[in-house]
DNA sequence: CGTATCGTTGACAATCTTCAACTCATGTGG
DNA sequence: CCACATGAGTTGAAGATTGTCAACGATACG
């Protein structure tokens, strides 16, 4: 049953993340003991989404946290005319279902089959109440969040369209290598689309960014959603990048 | 001594947030009881800056926290090429200096004079581990935070310069509003170029964005830092507006 | 194997950046 | 108290990148 799919062991809820006060090397590891993944398993309920299913909409009546153990989801806010600006796109061991006001702050969508433990609100709370060191744990969680959409705001001031998508390829390489995962292969789970309302561009221009970097030689798709780095310097330098002249 | 410019009364220090569960309708009210800003009076120092004075920069050991008792701050990220990045704009009863591996993740500069309570972070780690409300505490500031800067990522996907200026005015209208002050008039206590910074955008791409709506009657400035919104219902259509369209 | 969705490419209009000159405000020193 | 220097803010013109619209090609899934 247990396959290697599976990311987490399964010894329970997983948070990975890294104490803001001490030094990591850009590496996260898990806050939580084995003591407290057994714990906190008895509060949640493991539930499962298919690719494109929606978990919650922004403005529902928080009333559960997740956190995930498989797959990948978008978190997405939507403007008054329709459009999806997309917030983050969160990873095994991340959590969702923070609210404000008790209620959620943007909507969840699975773009990947998904599972997930689920803690009702009341019943986590009283045990936060209870457990300091778990508190201190969801403190550190938090902080790198923070940094996490800190990155994106960065991301999103760039003005030229191959910064930001080079920032963003980046940020998912960071990404596997912060969890121990070694690959020199980029995996892209997200459609043009998403990574658009990500970045705050067209998906045409997603396109063509993409386009750019492979024609430069930068980067080399084995096909549309796997491609690795082939020139490091350029690709750095693109990043780096924040004027808006050629 | 105590004049009325300090907004917080001399009390100890102050966080301003609200509890993510609880329904709260926009105020932010103080999350620290008088009991627990008098002991953590006890932890923190009193410091001042002048304006334009740098507090501490990206990189740096990160040894102490800030909570700001008067005065207004930017946060910032120097990229490679030394252009300046503003990540946020911090009020009094806003925290800064949490770090990021032991260091400092952005570099802090006072916007006018600022008076604040440093509090080194052992001594503040010891008082966490002891105090599981004050941590529930921090949690609550920290998810707060999180939405501001979600909310600044999405005013930086806006594609229009006017959009986002005018989502801008919104922020700040809105910051007030929820500690209680109101005022018709919105006061800006940065710059443009700062503003620029933060907006993603160039300094002049700022000043036309604000001749525009004044021009177009939708706002009505008393001096350059000083003005009113004084068409509403336009000014809510622009700042919906996602399109690049007119 | 067909259909729906995803992704690519092209052309044109439009907005923003850049560079530069000029005005306004502030504050310091003679 | 005025002159001058410095920083802040405004405006103009030219060039460039991106959004939009639209058609086409590729992929995945039933």
């Amino acid at each position: 049953m247990a396959r290697a799919k599976i990311s987490t062991n399964n010894h329970g809820p997983a948070i990975r993340g890294s104490d803001p006060w001490a030094p990591s090397a850009g590496k996260m590891h898990q806050l939580l003991s084995e003591e407290e993944r057994a714990r906190l398993a008895v509060l949640a309920s493991i539930v499962r989404f298919d690719k494109g299913e929606e978990i919650y909409r922004e403005g529902q009546r928080a009333d559960a946290v997740f956190n995930i153990i498989s797959g990948v989801v978008k978190a997405y806010k939507t403007a008054p005319d329709r459009s999806e600006h997309i917030t983050a796109f969160l990873f095994p061991d991340d959590m969702f279902g923070l609210s404000e006001e008790g209620r959620y702050a943007n909507s969840i969508k699975a773009i990947t089959p998904v599972a997930a433990y689920r803690f009702p609100v009341s019943t986590l709370r009283r045990r936060l109440a209870k457990d300091a060191d778990l508190e201190f744990h969801v403190i550190c969680k938090l902080i790198h969040e923070l940094r996490e959409t800190q990155r994106h705001a960065f991301l999103l001031a760039r003005k030229r369209a191959i910064s930001r998508v080079a920032m963003f390829l980046q940020l998912l390489e960071n990404l596997r290598a912060a969890r121990g995962e070694r690959t020199a292969e980029i995996y892209l789970p997200m459609k043009r689309s998403d990574i658009g309302e990500y970045l705050g561009m067209s998906l045409e221009a997603v396109s063509r960014a993409f386009r750019s970097l492979t024609t430069r030689g930068i980067i080399r798709n084995r096909d549309r959603r796997h491609l690795k780095i082939t020139d490091r310097s350029t690709f750095d330098r693109i990043v780096g990048d924040t004027t808006n002249a050629s």
